[in-house]
DNA sequence: CACAACAATTGCAAGTATACATTTATGGCG
DNA sequence: CGCCATAAATGTATACTTGCAATTGTTGTG
């Protein structure tokens, strides 16, 4: 039916847009860190923040880079003091990535800012309002289904 | 009021978890792109797009690079294909950039790609599910006005 | 016309990411 | 214990981005 396609192509626009708007507000929580460190380095701190702390192994193929690259990351981001580096006493060979408590600031600041950023566009609202965003966000984020934290490490989140 | 509060949480709550749905959209959308072009590079064919041919000095402002690295970032995409260096007739010392076919295609199925995907996660919803987010996006898209393309470009939108 | 202002490029240099091959240290196992 | 597998780091090399300074070509103006 002509209708239903219509109305179809309306709701991939309106979500869109609506991306548009939320990417907004991500990457303004990004932008500020990405002074501070690069986009891969912030992955990194990203994943520490959500997982804890990981071997080396684990970091480079949850980020998708071989071991070489991520130990030369690594070895910059220690030396800027947004990690450390701790040998496992269970197997000397191992070694684990921990955020430091400046890395820790940096990655909740970043999180935090955005969701003052969404907070303070939704207090605009009336209750009714804010009540159908919720109902509807938490629909489609359901519909979505689970978004794989490999995807959204693509962008830093 | 308690219950305002525990609400606005809540909202903001549910936003941040669509924004982590829809980021994954977009992840999805940008990672193939991201192994034929780096990140500022697509900013750029991003920019070009929806703005039009370019001068350097304008494209290399809009995405906030001096001029030095614009001018050996467009040798590699010009040398890639995905633009074309045109002297202005009118004025022949400024040069605009333009998006080859290539150039074009390669944005072009990005952003369908996304779209398609958003498509496609709506389409497994009734209509009045989609009737309410549509609503309800493009309610919050309004309340957060203006999304600057130059935010969005941080991400590589 | 000569000279200043402007647009873009090029010279030079450093930091980062990435890849492939090799090395060092450690753990597990026959 | 000796050997092999594993974990991480290093050696070496390339590509991209970025920055500052200097240069080339063009436009506009006194």
């Amino acid at each position: 039916m002509i209708h239903d396609e219509d109305f179809d192509a309306r709701a991939a626009d309106a979500a869109l847009t609506a991306s548009r708007a939320l990417m907004g507000v991500v990457a303004r929580s990004v932008a500020g860190v990405l002074e501070i460190v690069t986009l891969p380095q912030f992955r990194v701190l990203v994943l520490l923040d959500t997982s804890g702390p990981l071997r080396m192994g684990v970091l480079g193929e949850a980020i998708g880079v071989l071991p070489s690259t991520l130990s030369r990351a690594i070895d910059r981001i220690v030396e800027a003091g947004w990690v450390r580096r701790t040998t496992r006493p269970a197997s000397r060979r191992e070694v684990l990535i921990e955020l430091t408590p400046a890395g820790q600031n940096l990655v909740t600041h970043a999180l935090e800012q955005r969701r003052d950023n969404i907070a303070k566009i939704l207090s605009a609202l009336s209750l009714d309002q804010k009540s159908a965003i919720v109902s509807a966000f938490e629909l489609f984020a359901r519909a979505a289904g689970e978004t794989s934290s490999e995807e959204l490490l693509i962008l830093g989140i």
